[in-house]
RNA sequence: GGAGAGAUGGCAGAGUGGUCGAUUGCAUCGGUCUUGAAAACCGACGUACUGAGAGGUACCGGGGGUUCGAAUCCCUCUCUCUCCGCCA
């Protein structure tokens, strides 16, 4: 969530900030939490003033008693009750106001950076970089055209799957239920030869391996902002209260929950391999088919903590690990920087990867490289003493997908057909053990 | 699943109703000494809210209660550890 101090000392900016996400009623949600936050002020100086008197005639009675003055005591017990009650009501408001101003500040989503491009839709995203066409500054989505032109029919990697039997959707219904699907033979070992692939290269980009638990507790789910607003979305394990993760950020950022980091640590650079499980209530359609949308599946995530000074340079630096991951998967890929209205709640600047289907006829987003800025890490309460003035701030946390499998498959498969087979990009050969799926 | 023990500051570990936000040791940081280092000695050393500041307030796993006053007593929840059982 965002701060206090930011909301009440540049108001304005934050008010533009979430016009610029098309987040409905801006002014007066700012407007809210600056008044809660007075009230829960005031309240708080009248209760510690209350409190501290209480304690004074605490300690006079103590004294009184030990020196045997037991009249003098009850006279001041006496005293003292009208305080207790006092004390009591304003303890109730302060943290019913506590509460109400935190509940509320988790309705605002995150500012935008100033280079985050005005727009409402998905068509408004800038296409920055792709290695197919140059970009230029006005570059975007909805006027951009360079789809790669592949000779021959294309399959759909669904259907590519069942013919060189790689995947079998239907047993995975048979098992689990739609959205499971059985990798087999060739299209199993196609999947841990791509883990292997993209730890490899996460570790020789200098991230340090985790493997962490798939499920977590609620505590975990707030912090990183899962709960409350996105319960629908995790399977709940009700028995133990535990949930199935969405992704490995949920654990690997929690690591830094109610941590207080040294500046001579940052930035930490953490990857982690884990399953991930998305419940996708809602969706239906062309957007479910194959690989494209699934309830379970495998991801790299790499995740980043660091100053608000260096986390810029953080960013770039994950956009160009991911960059360099489909440029040796021999890809056809785009980069879009997202515009204010496509953005994610809690993302300050995010950065999409696509990779192009000629079989779909569309892009497929395969990873999101975000800043969260200070959003994430004021709700985890992740902080660091800075170096010079020793004073405890807010990191700066950022996280992205290097990279999710299953539209990598669907990628590969598909722009990779031969009347031989399917042809295996050469980085890749060696994590498969082999040249080709025939 | 059964039985028991426990949860205190970065770690270890005192503290069972009255200046306890908390003794002490280790670690860390600064200083003295030293050519340098070690040792020794001196000093500093939790977080947050609030206030211009002095200061005030809260926090000893979470929540609630008793009391003028609670780390300390009571209730409750959670978690951890040990033993037994089961088991990859």
């Amino acid at each position: 969530m965002l701060t206090l101090k930011l909301i009440t000392e540049e108001t304005e900016r934050v008010v533009a900030g979430l016009e610029k996400k098309h987040f409905e009623g801006a002014r007066e949600a700012v407007e809210r939490a600056i008044a809660l936050d007075k009230m829960r002020r005031e309240t708080q100086t009248r209760l510690d003033a209350t409190l501290a008197e209480s304690k004074k005639y605490a300690a006079q009675i103590g004294q009184l008693m030990k020196q045997g003055q037991r009249e003098e005591a009850e006279k001041a017990k006496a005293e003292v009750s009208q305080l207790k009650e006092l004390s009591n009501e304003l303890q109730a408001k302060m943290k019913e106001t506590e509460d109400e101003l935190n509940r509320h500040l988790c309705t605002i989503p995150n500012i935008p950076y100033d280079n985050v491009p005005e727009g409402r839709h998905a068509e408004d995203n800038r296409v920055v970089k792709s290695n197919l066409k140059e970009c230029t500054d006005t570059d975007t989505v909805g006027n951009w055209d360079a789809n790669p032109v592949v000779e021959s029919a294309r399959l759909p990697h669904w259907e590519l799957a069942k013919k060189y039997n790689l995947i079998d959707f239907d047993l995975g219904v048979k098992i689990s239920g739609a959205g499971f699907p059985v990798y087999v033979g060739k299209g199993a070992r196609l999947q841990r030869a791509l883990i292997n692939f993209f730890l490899d290269e996460a570790r020789k980009s200098g991230y340090t391996e985790i493997m962490p638990p798939t499920v977590v507790n609620a505590d975990s789910g707030y912090g990183t902002g899962q709960l409350p607003d996105k319960e629908g979305q995790m399977y709940h394990c009700e028995v133990d209260d535990l949930y199935l993760i969405p992704t490995a950020e949920v654990p690997v950022t929690n690591i830094y929950r109610d941590v207080i980091l040294d500046e001579k640590d940052l930035p930490i650079k953490n990857c982690a391999y884990t399953q991930c499980f998305r419940r996708e209530a809602g969706s239906y359609g062309k957007d479910v088919r194959g690989l494209n949308r699934l309830h379970e599946f495998s991801k790299i995530e790499i995740v980043r903590i660091d100053t608000p000074e260096h986390s810029q340079e953080s960013h770039k630096e994950m956009l160009q690990h991911v960059e360099g991951l489909l440029k040796k998967l021999e890809l056809p890929y785009r980069i879009l920087l997202l515009c204010g209205g496509d953005q994610s709640f809690t993302s300050a600047i995010c950065y999409d990867f696509e990779v192009y289907s000629e079989a779909q006829k569309r892009w497929l987003e395969v990873s999101s490289v975000s800043n969260f800025d200070t959003y994430q890490a004021n709700r985890l309460k992740c902080r660091y003493r800075n170096a010079e003035t020793k004073k405890t701030q807010l990191c700066h946390t950022l996280n992205g997908s290097a990279l999710a499998l299953p539209r990598i498959v669907a990628a590969l498969l598909e722009n990779n057909q031969t009347p031989e087979g399917i042809r295996i990009p050469k980085a890749l050969q060696p994590y498969t053990g082999f040249e080709m799926i025939d």
